[in-house]
DNA sequence: TATGAATGAGCCTTCATTCAT
DNA sequence: AATGAATGAAGGCTCATTCAT
């Protein structure tokens, strides 16, 4: 009985240290470009060592996945939010991504930094598929909320791909200041809003 | 006047050149995620010295750069002698889009590699404008053509998000084959151009 | 009384510990080029922590010494083995001593590490001086018994070193199957046996 | 032509350089283990940068084996030049090979060290093939001119095996100052020198 | 005594860029 | 203008050893 404790208090000492890890990396991702940041820097923001990194990660791409995820994570746990707060309107889910998008570019820079080949063992593709699949069906389920019928997936799809297209197209416009491009791509969302909107009702 | 075509001819050797180091390197891309090329690559292919590299281009960001620009340039001319072969749908727009940067993945990851931070020099940075601009313009003439009113500009560049979005989203979804993505990323661009197509006219 | 028992009780226990260590380990080495185990692996491979080892062991190169010795031990008794079911020929023991290092390189390798500059407490030169003179005496007797007479300690040296010889220069060797070695090595162990007896008796 | 000596010329330079680096590295050698010594101290010991050795090796094993060869050649010349200097005996060989061991421990270390495992390259193969075949001939002949019949190949490897063991055996043994080692070994050496010099005869 | 997470120096290797020829 | 060897900072990762519990 004892013992069943003291392990678990073991494992929510490692559960803590690895959060700490991973809120750290996150925490450096927000200031700085992530292809420039190195373990080094990862570790001293998070007051450990180089080699603690490596007790709770693999390798560095382990814990950007896992980057990836807690953002995706917080990404649901808003969209859900406004959900019960009283009804999640296409509108709103796509001034929801976007403003938080806007907010945590890195969300936006790991999807591209996966998408385009870093390279994830099967257990952490398993992950990032889940996590995608969760989030695709929180759009489902506003876009049949709304009216939605037929293949409403690959609408979904259609979606989610408009809105980090955005991104990409506009969020780091070389010699825009970061106002601009926050007003500029909340515009485009609520134009995407419009536009998938007018094929729900069409 | 001697002087004059002989610098002239100087010159068009200087920019063949460029060319070809320009097109060797765009050959690299095709074959090799291009995170992972380097110099002496580029220029073995070039079948130049790394150092002429140099006398071409400041950096490699402005290699790459114009490496973006002919694709860019590309997809112009697709679309033009689409158009000019009679009249260029929405639909076919949408397609001949997709399917471009499923045969040309660099120009995709390129365009994140900018729009995240990739460090562009003024002039640079003027070059990407125009080229943008440019197909901006493409695609608003098919809205207008089409019946868009209103700020087609702004939805335009919706469009543009939405296509490239399809490519984030789903082009290098760890796990799955190229046919299969060809085939998805196709199914999505259709949906999206339905979508923006029942807003023109509605 | 009590406590001197409890305390031999725990000596053995200790002994015992130690001595799962030691034979994880061998095991190990067994399988593995020695040079590319660590302590942890040992350590998995005892089932113990990697704490536990330096319970037992200063570091590293005291359990590699005791690998060593270990072995040693096993060669002494074969030999003395063989001596008492019927007279160790010269012959036998060359065929007996090839055939455990080519069962065991790690004696080998292990050799080499020490003889090239794995470094050693004194507590542990001595008793790697122990161990190799009571193997020498081993071969000398023989020696003795075979007619040899004048400097037969230089000389059981000199056959040990011949022994010892063919392993370095042709057990590794890039590109040959153990089993060819396993053949050759023996064979040359033949030779040598041959060109000492014809000392011996002549 | 000129081109061609110009590029000679470059070849020759370059030849220059991967020779420094070469004997520097043989310098470090001798006076550290070489497990111990790294890029940068050989870098440094050669006055160049790191990334220059890299330039003439592709890594390091590669620059070890270099180091071997340019061993073994030493020696090669060594027992042709005794020889010519009229008539290599087989005791004259004995001495000969052991008194360079003696000063060059590398050469047993790395022997040890690529015979063990380092990890060569088949081109790398071949040249440590062909270097060992070539000492054997020399060897080899000796045996021949002294009166040797028979397998006179398989007898030179036990020689040459016979000549490495006395390194490991007795060079590096802890708690022997080199003078000692030194004297030993040549007294080892004649034994075997004398050893087999009686199998020849007999 | 056993544990195993933390440590951090240290290692090999890469590669964009420079510059002497 | 072309060359390509030299540069050296930077990076990811390993692992023997320590030490608080």
């Amino acid at each position: 009985m004892l013992k069943k404790k003291l392990s678990q208090l073991k494992q929510s000492e490692r559960d803590a240290r690895r959060k700490l890890i991973l809120e750290s990396a996150c925490s450096l991702f927000s200031k700085k470009d992530f292809r420039k940041i190195n373990v080094r820097e990862i570790a001293t923001e998070a007051g450990v060592s180089v080699g603690t990194i490596y007790n709770y990660y693999a390798d560095l791409d382990e814990l950007f996945l896992d980057v990836f995820l807690k953002n995706a994570e917080e990404i649901s746990r808003l969209l859900e939010k406004e959900n019960s707060d009283g009804g999640l309107t296409l509108e709103k889910l796509c001034e929801v991504y976007i403003a938080y998008l806007n907010r945590n570019m890195r969300f936006y820079q790991m999807m591209g930094h996966f998408m385009l080949g870093g390279k994830l063992s099967e257990e952490a593709t398993a992950k990032l598929n889940q996590m995608m699949r969760a989030l695709m069906d929180s759009i489902e389920d506003i876009l049949k909320a709304e009216g939605g019928h037929g293949n409403t997936r690959s609408l979904s799809h259609a979606l989610f791909s408009a809105l980090n297209g955005i991104m990409i197209s506009y969020s780091g416009y070389p010699g825009r200041d970061s106002e601009k491009v926050d007003i500029y791509t909340r515009k485009l969302g609520r134009i995407v809003a419009d536009v998938f909107r007018d094929r729900l009702k069409g």
